[in-house]
RNA sequence: GGUUCCUUGGCCGAGUGGUUAGGCACCGGUCUGCAAAACCGUUUACAGCAGUUCGAUUCUGCUAGGAACCUCCA
């Protein structure tokens, strides 16, 4: 374990608060993952990044990590919820599918997307329709516990009661009493004894296609049971983190709170974490507002509001140039900025690889922003402090490699410390790998780039002949095809065009 | 209406009661056969009003504008 001073912002108290696990050494989280009824989009991709550096940043502190996050195959409603049709039933129906093909579909491209914003897999993955056993005992629990009652084959979570023993709503700073005053009765909904109780177990209306036995009726697990479940089981009853988007807060987080103490006594979750929102013109991005990109439409730019493609690094560097509890905006004049922020890091991290000392003793403080990457990830996991701290370091490196600054082999062996530690293991910053390296791990390309390197000395033979015809040739005919030839002091560099 | 929060320079985006964030863009310079890159330098800030303070962008109040949640959504 390597000493630390890591802090949290724990939505729950509303303060930064120093982060000590439940047990030494060891973190268990819990992050609330995709309904997979759709493709990927922007949203999808801030929690998953946000949560992946807190869960790269815990490894390197040493801890052993366990985070789960959740697919959720089952359970939520559709938005007219009068029938009780389940999300992915519906979809299912539309497409003339098995809702299990659907999620399979849906969720292989998921992960397809992860990978390419280079988001570390989970420690676990579990589907809440695998967990249909335990959500049921988990209600049974709760029943026992007196803070629910079945009616017409629905199980209900009695919200006033529970609000009169522990207190409902405090993750989301709600008030019951004027909840209660400010809900009205709906048709449908006759069978709740109160409007703000929500389902624990909903009976399956007769169209209604994925459904499971319980003991109170043919039917499927309310939409906040899975993650009290899940968590319970693979982390245990108390554990560290719990996490999610901000829009999660209420209802989902505060009934979940409310499952987990009404089947436990007390409180299971030490720090919640929440991200913000992803906005688009100012807008937060929604399936109903029909303002949405997916993943897919960023890394190919087929969206009418993107001027451009954008690779998964350039998503990854952006939404890391922000810190994780505040909105960000995505603007093509934004995304550009990023790209070639992106790519004067990456450009100084390569050259990195063949840097010459040329003093003896050390003439630059790496220590020092070590130091400052440090203490912004300790910070509430604060990336763009940390990624101005690695930018003056690329400052350093360039002028290492332009002659403009003397350095020593310990100086050189710190920066690249330096950044693979916190550029590539932290942040997760790496270039964008084309699908043919990434088969063979770049076996295949390397005589395609030894040739390039061939050309270019053949190129730099003419120039010191002073043959700027053939130099010229080279380079725009290199510049044709797509790569990009920059001179350097004693040689060059080359890469493909973006 | 209720809850939570935001408003920083051309753009994005940190942070702080008094000291350069960083990136992109722009401008000037150095380097270079040219180009690109790199480096150096300059310029543009803290929504408005009032208060607390020796001093506020940073604390308090008010005003204006905006967002999320309260209903499926990361």
């Amino acid at each position: 374990m390597k000493p630390n001073n890591l802090t949290i912002y724990n939505t729950l108290s509303r303060n930064k608060e120093t982060f000590r696990p439940l047990h030494e050494g060891l973190v268990g989280m819990y992050v609330c993952g995709p309904t997979v009824y759709g493709d990927g989009h922007l949203g999808h991709a801030r929690p998953a990044i946000t949560f992946d550096i807190v869960q790269r940043y815990l490894k390197h502190l040493g801890y052993k990590v366990r985070y789960v996050r959740n697919i959720t195959d089952v359970g939520h409603l559709e938005h007219d919820a009068d029938d009780g049709e389940d999300k992915i039933a519906k979809k299912a129906r539309l497409e003339q599918l098995e809702p299990m093909e659907v999620v399979q579909y849906y969720l292989n491209r998921y992960h397809k997307a992860m990978d390419a914003l280079n988001v570390l897999p989970p420690s676990i993955e579990p589907h809440a329709s695998g967990h249909i056993i335990e959500q049921i005992e988990y209600i049974k629990k709760i029943l026992d516990s007196g803070y629910a009652y079945v009616s017409d084959g629905s199980v209900y979570f009695d919200v006033p009661k529970f609000n009169r023993d522990y207190g409902y709503g405090k993750l989301s700073g709600r008030n019951i009493d004027e909840l209660l005053a400010t809900t009205r009765d709906l048709d449908g909904q006759s069978e709740k004894h109160n409007p703000a109780d929500f389902a624990l177990w909903k009976k399956a209306a007769p169209e209604h296609i994925m459904h499971w036995p319980s003991p109170w009726s043919e039917g499927f697990p309310g939409w906040h049971l899975e993650c009290s479940t899940m968590s319970e089981k693979y982390l245990g009853s108390h554990f560290d983190i719990h996490g999610g988007g901000m829009d999660l807060k209420f209802p989902h987080h505060d009934c979940e709170i409310a499952q987990s103490v009404a089947h436990n006594g007390e409180p299971t979750v030490r720090y919640w974490m929440h991200n913000n929102m992803i906005t688009i013109n100012g807008k937060k991005m929604g399936k109903s507002l029909g303002n949405f990109i997916t993943l897919d439409e960023f890394f190919t730019g087929s969206h009418p509001l993107l001027t451009q493609a954008y690779s998964p690094m350039t998503i990854r560097f952006f939404i890391l140039q922000a810190h994780y509890r505040g909105t960000v905006d995505f603007s093509n004049e934004a995304l550009q900025g990023a790209e070639k922020a992106l790519g004067r890091m990456l450009d100084a991290y390569r050259r990195l690889r063949d840097l010459k000392p040329g003093a003896d003793t050390p003439v630059h403080d790496i220590a020092a922003i070590e130091r400052r990457c440090y203490e912004a990830l300790d910070d509430d996991f604060n990336t763009p402090m940390v990624i101005a701290a690695l930018f003056d370091a690329c400052r350093i490196i360039n002028m290492i490699k332009d002659g403009n600054a003397a350095a020593s082999q310990a100086d050189i062996d710190a920066l690249r410390s330096l950044m693979d530690t916190f550029m590539v293991e932290i942040l997760g910053i790496v270039p964008d790998v084309t699908a043919a390296a990434e088969a063979d791990g770049g076996q295949s390309v390397k005589p395609f780039e030894d040739a390039v390197d061939l050309l270019l000395e053949i190129r730099a033979g003419a120039k010191r002949n002073k043959d700027w015809a053939t130099s010229d040739l080279i380079r725009n005919r290199l510049s044709e095809i797509g790569f990009d030839v920059k001179d350097t002091k004693d040689g060059w560099e080359w890469s493909l065009k973006k």
